[in-house]
DNA sequence: GAGCCAATTGAAAATTATTCTCATTTGATA
DNA sequence: TATCAAATGAGAATAATTTTCAATTGGCTC
């Protein structure tokens, strides 16, 4: 694996995968680089086409068993659309919601979190404890809007 | 089919399917009355094994068309599980989101909406416009944490 | 820099999930 | 109760995902 494409984003999953013990292979780097330099969430058949285009033949497999372990770790996110199917964006790790535009599946973060001041007294006295939650608004990206 | 389980969720059901001009097949009515007794939401599969119970063979492929149809008319939601997977819960169409025990797939209304007082306009200003959104929370029930 | 070893990969098979096709059945309406 | 478009069932077809296992490779140590 050559250095040409190498960035901060790519130095941020080489550490959480040391930290972890496990391997910075060149496959899961160029999924990286991939997820992050598309402004779009990408399908996980997509992810593999950008994949074999820096890297030439690649098993699905891989990019199938890097993705689920890239949730897991936090690298990446898994956005789900409204009509049905699925995409992943790329996530350093911070608490950051997405737009999707349910057009392009274009993704755009929004940093603050609407979830957050909302008082979960109403919902956790059913006993009910909250651990983690999910936002997405869905909706019209500019482009998409000015060429409907 | 007899009447022998009608409720109001049902005749919700056929009204929304009448006025749509759709059938209100046995099939889909099982289906109603299978996801709304029951308190966790269900995959396609377990819905299918519902209504095998209630009417006897019935295709899958009825089961998928009927809950992708149901979805569209706001009669059922379909949540995704964090590590993978979705069900299906019944919806009576009102603007109510949804915890989920991530132990045992139930599911727990909560009819105040956290992003409803959200401020859009940090986010509208990069001429996003949002048109609808998803919220889940993911815990643990009374009684999953009560056996853990 | 070479060698070692467990982790990772690729390729294909296996499995699972979903959709499609079309002949038959059925609900709604008159 | 006759009619007919809508809906269903059964299974084939397709697509998505996971598994298997031999071959390869990254990260260490020397």
């Amino acid at each position: 694996m050559t250095k040409d494409f190498e960035c901060t984003q790519e130095s941020y999953a080489r550490e959480v995968l040391r930290e972890r013990g496990l391997k910075s292979t060149a496959q899961r780097l160029a999924v990286v680089h991939v997820l992050h330099t598309s402004r779009k969430s990408l399908s996980v058949g997509e992810v593999h086409r950008g994949v074999k285009d820096m890297l030439g033949a690649t098993g699905l497999a891989t990019i199938y068993r890097t993705l689920e372990m890239f949730e897991d770790l936090g690298i990446v996110k898994r956005l789900h659309f409204p009509g049905g199917g699925y995409g992943y964006t790329f996530s350093q790790g911070e608490h950051v919601h997405h737009m999707v535009c349910v057009d392009c599946r274009g993704v755009f973060d929004f940093p603050e979190c609407p979830v957050e001041s909302f008082d979960y007294a109403s919902v956790e006295k059913q006993g009910f404890r909250v651990k983690n939650h999910s936002v997405q608004l869905f909706g019209q990206c500019v482009k998409c809007a000015e060429a409907a």
